[in-house]
Parts: C-alpha cells; structure tokens; sequence
DNA sequence: TATTATACTGTATATATATTCAGTATATTA
DNA sequence: TAATATACTGAATATATATACAGTATAATA
C-alpha cells in the first residue's frame, strides 16, 4: 500500500462518509459538491490514483461503482481470518498464494483462539460430519491427543484425520468414512508434519 | 412493519447479497439478472412494494439509490444471535425461555441474513454433516424450495429435514440417514408450518 | 362486483453518470 | 532536463440507469 496524500485522503473519507449516510457511493459528482470540486475529472482523477494505490476499486462502467478496499492493515486486524483452499504441494499452507479469501469473525467465536479456515476437500471425514467445501476452523500446533481432528503434512500433502497414536514410533490417520483406509505412519522412516488440529467448523449453504 | 411476501423476500436478500459481494447496491437490471425476470419494471415494481412496506429506501433519480432499512429488531442487537435449543412443546421458537444464550457474530457472516442459531438434537441429517449439537444458521421464511435444509414445526414438535414438495397437498420431510424414515405430510389433514431454512452451520469442537 | 395488490413482459426515454479529451499549473523524481 | 505525479477547470459524449407507459394475468379484498 502506497502512500497517500492528504487530498487523496479527503476523497477517501468524503467516499466512506457518503457511504455511511447514504447506503450506497457517491458519484463523481456528488464528490465534486461535497468537496468544492467545480470538474468532474477532479474526482475522477483523484479516484484512478485511490485505484491504483489500492484503497478503492473502481468497477469500469457501473454507476456508483467504488467499493473501499480492506487492506492490509485492516486485515492484520484481530477478526480477519484467511481461508485456506488447496495447498501447493512444498509450499508454506499459510502462503500468499494460499489464501483464497478472509472472514470476518470475532475472537472468541470458538472456544479456543484459531488461525485459519481449511477449506476441506473430499468426504474422508463425512462420518464425522465433515462435508465437502466446509470450513475447518484450524488451531496451529502440534500439542495433540488421540481423537483430535488434525491437519496433518505428509509428503507435501494436507490430510485431515483422526489423530490415534498406536506406540511411541506409530501413529495412525484415521478417516471417518469406511471407503477410506487408516493411514499408517512409522515416524522412523516417514515425516509426519501435524499443522493443526480442528476446533471448530463453519458451513455455508 | 408489513408483511413481505416470498418474491419480494428474494428481492430484498438478493440486494442484500449484491451489497455484500460488490459493495454498492444493484440496479434493476442487475436485480433482473440475478432473479431472472425479462423487464426492468419486474425489479422496480417489486422496488416500489418495498419501499411502501418499509424495507428499504429509494433515493429519487440517483443511480443505484436503493438502502436497506435497519428496523428497530436488526438495530436493537446489533450481531447478538440467539441460540435455540430445546423447544417446548407449543411455545413459539424464538420464545425466551427457548434461547440458550447469544453467540456474537458478524451480520454478513453467511450469504444471506439469518435470525437465529438452532441447536440440533439427534442425528436424522447425519449424511448431511450435520451432527448432534451443530448449530444451524436459520434464516426465518417460508419461501422454500425443494433440496432444503427446512426448520419445520409438526404437532408441536420441531425438526430439521430435507424439503421435498410432492403434490400441490403432498409434502415430504426427508432425513438423511438411512435408519429414518421420511415424513409424509397431507397438508389437507396435517398443519405443516415451516419455520424457516438453513442456511449454514457452526460447530465447536 | 369493482378494486387493489401481486407478479410479470416489453418498449421507450429523459437524464444520471462514467469517462475521455484538451488544457493549466506546481512539485517531485530520474 | 525530461518525465511523472499531483491537482485542478471545462466541455463533450456514449451509455448506464431510473422510470413511465401499455399490456396480461391471478389472487385477495371490499
């Protein structure tokens, strides 16, 4: 996010204002009138700059078409959680490229705090009334007992089963869905990397 | 506040939806698009309803001037949702006793309004992932359509099932899970009231 | 029975609006 | 020094949009 300038700065609050009042953005018009502009190409051009610095977007052709961009800043915030759709394989799951979209969510929304959204691929965990797309609400860490939901890592791919673990070397994945088959790991030879584990689950029809 | 009827129910959620998405309001032609109607005049005629019975507010001439109306319900709590749980035989749902306790949440959380988080009991809807003590996310309406996921109240008793309209009289209530059986409901002799849909779902592990 | 509300299609049009082009001027950067 | 960003005025225009008008049809209401 670039700088921005203090005119610029007014247009963005002249924008938010108008929208708090009225329901809806102004035009380039109504911009004009509120702050004294006597062109409408005063506001448009202060609005090609907002665009380009990333604040607003601009939908070509629509009428009253700027929306306020939430930007970084506002996504460092406290309740904005990513959602995490299907992983490159080697890459970091929190990765940029990663992240399909953010929820708006309180804090305390789960009973215990979480990082992000995995959005869940497949029907392994139907039995434990996990469906396809929902939105597995994912607390990173590797402090984990038997029966946890976990997301787990294993040969660059994201997997997410029952935890069970069988003696100090082996540990089993265990899906909840009888046309799938435990996993078994033997942590001598495979690299089993635990993400997370599930404490929480959001759905939308 | 007046009554609304389903048509212009879809009307008003899908400028709600539309707001959520773009961050302006729609046009008639865009309402028309999403709705499927073939004139403009389907969208401003059904703008005009709303506008009398209180929904929403139309400024005069301008573009996309169409703000939905915070009623006093939707402002008193702001994203406070109650939780139902246990409903008493003969009690409407929303009743005091009925809520559990109040979950805060976002209003835009879901795609479409809702009223309240209903707690559900027993496993009838097990293959649809929904499981014993998720909260469903219920959207108060009648306007359902077959495939579902419906709040119905029979005999003072509420249940959550697939709707399936059979005949203009014959309506089926359809779990999902083999060891149930679907309800078959004679509107001629038995009163089916439907509470409302889902139209997502909240679980904590 | 007439009236009103609902729920549409289809056409037409005045105007609201985005957007381009032509300028002017100042400050900053390469 | 040239190029670029900022910050405007002013005029022109294609088109996006609200809105009226003419119909058709059904259901509810007075």
């Amino acid at each position: 996010m670039k700088e921005i300038t203090s005119q610029q700065q007014r247009v963005l609050d002249c924008i938010q204002i108008y929208i708090n009042k009225t329901g809806f953005p102004p035009t380039r018009a109504n911009i004009c009138k509120e702050l004294g502009f006597k062109s409408p190409n005063s506001a448009e051009t202060h609005l090609r700059a907002l665009e380009k610095k990333g604040f607003i977007s601009i939908e070509s052709g629509a009428s009253r078409g700027i929306s306020i961009t939430n930007n970084q800043e506002r996504t460092s915030n406290d309740n904005e959680y990513p959602v995490i759709g299907l992983v490159a394989a080697g890459s970091p799951t929190l990765a940029e490229e990663n992240i399909e979209r953010k929820i708006n969510c309180p804090n305390s929304f789960f009973e215990s705090n979480f990082d992000y959204f995995l959005k869940v691929k497949g029907l392994s965990m139907k039995d434990a009334g996990i469906m396809e797309d929902d939105l597995i609400a994912v607390k990173k860490t590797t402090d984990v007992k038997n029966g946890d939901i976990v997301i787990a890592r294993l040969d660059d791919e994201v997997t997410v089963k029952f935890f069970k673990r069988k003696s100090s070397n082996i540990v089993e994945l265990e899906p909840a869905n009888k046309d799938y088959n435990n996993i078994v790991v033997n942590l001598e030879h495979d690299e089993l990397h635990i993400e997370g584990k599930s404490i929480g689950l959001l759905r939308k029809n």
